[in-house]
Formats: C-alpha cells, structure tokens, sequence
DNA sequence: TTGAAAGCGCTAACAG
DNA sequence: CTGTTAGCGCTTTCAA
C-alpha cells in the first residue's frame, strides 16, 4: 500500500503539499495538485486515517452499541444511527452487547482504547447498578448519549420514548371508538415500562369517565402465558370489547385467545398494540398501533452526540420523542355500538 | 487522557519498560512492574490503539457488513461472525449497507483508509456486476471473504449454505411420511435459489418416484401474491397433501390459504418450509423447517477470514454448509395413509 | 505557494 | 533487565 512519501515523489514534490492537495486549508498551484493527483491515481493511494488520526487526535468514528441486534426496536436505531452518522461525515461503527453486561464492557474498553470520537448506547444493564464501565467512560470524557433509557444517576444526554401520550391516544381512540370496557394487556410486571402503561391505561380510563375493571388489567411476557392470561379476561362474564396490548407478542396472543373462543377482531373485541416492526405487517387484521419512534430516537441520539462533542460542557440534554397511532383494521367501534 | 510517557515519568522508568510490561515479549522485574501497574492504575491509562496500530501496521479489527440488517438471517450471520471475532481477539465491528451499492461503496472505502486487518462481507448486489469497489479492495491486498455468495469472477473465499441437500431432505421427509403429491411455493423466479429450488424439488420427486404435477409448482415473492398462488393450487380437483415453501413469508401464506380454504394443517395438509429465525416460533403450528445455517456462515466467515490474514497466498476456499431439518407439528402423514 | 521538520503515542531494535 | 531512540504515515507550523 502506498504512503503520502512515495505520492509525494512520483508527484516530484513535497508530502506537505500532497496533504494540502488532500484538503488542507493551503492552496496548492494547479500544476501541482494535477501532478499530485495523478500520482495518486497511479499509485491507488488511500490516505492511512490511523495516521490522520494519531496526529490531529480524533477518528471520526462514532460506535453505536446496542444490546439486542435480534430486536427489531434496536435495529432501527442503529439504522437511524448510521444515516445521521454518514450525513454528517462520520463513520458509524455498531456493536452488539448482546444483552451481557461483559460483553458490553469488553466493547467499550475496546472503543476506549480506539479513540471513537463518541458513543451512542443502549445499555445491556439499563437498570441493574452494574454500570461502572459506562461511569468509568464518562469520566475518562467520552462523550456519550444513552438511547431509549436514563441511566440511573449518570447524568448523560439521552433520549427516550414517552410511553404516556402514546398510551393515552390509544386508549382514547379507542373510548372514542365508542368501548367502555378496554382491557390492558401489559408486559410483565418488572419490566421498566409496565408501570408506566398501567398508569397510563388508568390514567385514560378515569379521563374518558370509563370504569377500571381490576381483573382487566393483566400482564403476561409473551407466548403461552400471554395468551391464558387473554382468554381469562375474555372468558369474563362481562367481556371488554377491546384490548391494548404493549407489544406485538401480546397482540398475538390476544388474536389467538380470540380465536379460540371464537371471537372476531375487530367485530366482536378491537385491538390496539404498541407497534412491533416486523408483525406489523404479517398480522391480520392489520394491527391499530402505535408505531415507535425508533429510527428517530437512532437519528436524534448522533445528533445529540455531535452537539456533545462541539460543546463538552452543555448540560445533558434529555430528548424525548412521541410515538404515532396508526390507525388499520383491528379496531372500529363495538357491536352494541353498532346495533 | 494519559500518554505512556506519562506512566513512564510517574513510574520512573522509561517508556520501553512501560511497553514491556504491557505485553511485550521481554521481561520486566516484579519491581518495577509494580510501580508501573500501580502508575497506569492511577493515571487511568488506556494505551492509544490508534498509535500502536500505526506502528504494528494492523489494527486488529475486522469489519462485517451485511446488507440488510432488518434480515433476521444476516443479523445470525452477524452474531456468528462477532462471536468468533472475540474469540481470536479481534474486534469486530460492523456495517449495514442498506442493500444500497452505493452505501456499501461508502463503507469499503473507509475501511480502506481505516487499515481493517479484513472483511467478511455479505454483498449488497451478489448479482449485478456492479462491484468493482470490492474487486478495487481485493487488488489492493485486504482479506475479503464473501458470505452466502459467490462473487461472480472475482474468485474469494467464501461461505455459502447448501440448498440442495436441505430441499432434498425436506421433500424426502414428507414422502416418507407418505405423500404422493407435494406441491412447491417457491420465491420469485428471479431469485438467485428459486432455480435450485426448482431443481431439487424435481430431482426429489423424481428420486422418490413421484409424479411431477406442473400447476403445483408456483411462485410467489410473499404476501396476498402468495396466498393467491397457493389458493389456487389447493383448490385443484387433484388437491395436493404436503407444501413445501421456501420461506416462512411463503409459508404464512399457505397456512392463510388453508384457512381461507377451512382445511388444517397438519390433518389435512403438510408443511415444511425453509426456516426462519422469527416466524418459527410464534407460527401455529409449530413449522417443520429447514433451519438455515446463519449463524456458522458467520462464524466459519470469519474463521476462514483469520486464515487468509495468516496466509494471504493460500487457495481461496468455498465453504459450503448444510441446513438442518427440525420437525415440528406442521408435517404428518397424510389422511389417506391414516384412514 | 512550496518545502523542511517537528511531533501525535507507541513498539522494537539496540546498547548498556 | 532497562533505557534510548528511530520510525509508523500523517498534519501543521515555520521559513524560504
């Protein structure tokens, strides 16, 4: 592989002036640069930006990690991650921790060691205390932005996903729709979101002037759990006529408890779920949901990244974005409503 | 950030000394080891890799790119290829080309300049013969080896799966079990496997001395063109007993048909379908498939990588591995056989 | 404009 | 065993 030196004399003149051609601030006579151009073709030269970036000390290189790249939510970040990267003339390099916490901590030791200009993260250990690396990093003063979650006590830029509104246009489209008794599948009860969805989902309820039903509100992780935990609600004496489910899995769950009893969605129970990517578009119904702003909270996470990096200084910034209701096929207004 | 210089002074040694201690080949007294452990502990040191890769003139990272990283089967690939990169102590670090020529383009050019010790790559157009940019990397001396593709002329290790034994199998599987007419949604014609497909399919029939009916085999790329297609197979008067799809969207599409059509799988029709990693496990029921070998392309990719960055002179190798049939609920004998 | 030269932080001889 | 030093390939003063 060729250097600047051997450039510099096929080009017949100084290395200075073939790093000017390559976009230094000095101008260089035309005859030369043509001359240094050529030689450069000739000789297939890619400037080595592990030099570039030993002498003026930054990689442009900023790592996104992410700790589930199975996850469909996480992908899009990284997606969103990579095109506000590369549109701002940096390199996003990914990482995927895998969920483990060790793992997470040999990357960022690695990227330590690399010198990425900065780090977009979406932690493995959000809530556990086991962040010392993270701390360690940020100390040591790179910058970080933290996706999807605050880490407790870190004080870092972040951005988030507000699981309030979103709730709170589901369970209103859905009172609107005309249904009385909405049922609230949620994510199992440790999960950092399900507080916030049984507030929420508590929080319409008492807006609209609906009545909480105790044993509609239920949680299950998914599968075969989920899916008892469904058919229990809808084996009621007094059924809901809807559900809202926080995520895909659950959805499925209910459309199978449905189907199972012989129940139709949307004619004899609607359906509203927290957006899942991927079975969005397999299930039928099409799915009302509310799709998460995923890709934007990758996007906005290098953006805050590189205001970080411009000002070491400002006070972390903590962003958060709405997700969207979308309106399809499995929710319309309820059959009493009908009749 | 802190220098080794810096670790040298507080430690009162010269900086060699501090190099040794961090790995180098020669020996240093447990005395003076002390006092620089204790010094890089202080100081907080991270030895710059950036520098040392300039020196050593490798970088000890290898890059992965994919394609589309929304594609269940690179994300295995993905996490194949990490995990064997870990391993043999390389950092893996990873890019998503968007299924974008001109964003893999991008990226191979960066890690050009960036000094990668290798590529394991997943092509963004396997067919077009728009890669010059890889041929460019190639000629220029770094390892490069190609995942589930051959590169037409470009003649590179690769590692690729085998669709000819797992399609035989699966048909086999389904003949044993007594099916004398099995139909085939296949993906679209254009496809780079519908042909091998195609082929296999044919060979197994022929192998297991079945009669070859031409509307039974039909292709689809996915969604209600799919559910069309196996519609109208199903309704023939000489209905077939078993599918074979060749892919869980396809599959999705023959269970919808089926329903549509009041029949039941596996009672009255059989499937087995070439596997995916997400549909599998929420599709009742549970599919009989050929999973594919994603994760191992990873990581025998990257095993193959490390090869070749030992001995660039060496033949390229063309690897190919078998998928493996799981049988699950999807598939039985046939009403006939049981009656 | 151009060229010469001093490092960026590290490793690997080499000499002591 | 330990210290000194010459670069790795590049950018960036500073003179000419």
């Amino acid at each position: 592989v060729a250097t600047i030196k051997e450039v510099a004399k096929r080009a017949g003149v100084s290395v200075g002036t073939v790093s000017n051609v390559l976009g230094g601030s000095v101008t260089v006579s035309k005859r030369l640069r043509d001359r240094v151009l050529a030689a450069i073709k000739d000789l297939d030269y890619y400037p080595n930006q592990v030099a570039r970036s030993l002498k003026i000390r930054q990689t442009n290189m900023i790592a996104v990690i992410v700790s589930d790249l199975t996850n469909p939510f996480h992908i899009q970040m990284v997606r969103g991650a990579e095109d506000a990267a590369w549109r701002n003339n940096y390199l996003p390099v990914t990482f995927n921790s895998d969920s483990r916490v060790d793992r997470e901590r040999q990357v960022v030791t690695a990227l330590r060691g690399r010198r990425v200009d900065g780090i977009v993260l979406l932690p493995a250990a959000p809530d556990a205390g086991k962040n010392e690396h993270i701390c360690a990093l940020k100390d040591s003063g790179v910058p970080i932005v933290c996706l999807d979650h605050e880490l407790h006590g870190l004080d870092l830029d972040c951005v988030v996903r507000d699981n309030f509104n979103g709730a709170l246009q589901s369970v209103r489209h859905l009172a609107s729709l005309g249904h009385r008794y909405i049922a609230l599948l949620n994510v199992e009860p440790h999960h950092p979101a399900s507080r916030d969805h049984y507030l929420v989902y508590r929080q319409a309820l008492s807006d609209e002037g609906l009545e909480f039903v105790d044993p509609f509100a239920v949680s299950a992780p998914a599968g075969d759990a989920a899916y008892l935990a469904a058919k229990s609600v809808l084996e009621s004496a007094k059924r809901p006529s809807a559900f809202f489910t926080a995520g895909a899995p659950l959805a499925i769950a209910v459309l199978r408890a449905l189907k199972a009893l012989n129940l139709r969605c949307p004619e004899d129970v609607s359906l509203v779920t927290v957006d899942d990517p991927v079975f969005s578009e397999i299930l039928r119904p099409r799915p009302t949901s509310l799709a998460q702003p995923c890709y934007e909270i990758g996007w906005k996470g290098v953006e805050l990244l590189l205001q970080r990096i411009a000002d070491p200084h400002a006070k972390p910034v903590r962003m958060v974005l709405e997700p969207t209701l979308h309106i399809r096929e499995s929710s319309a207004a309820p059959a009493a409503a009908r009749a």
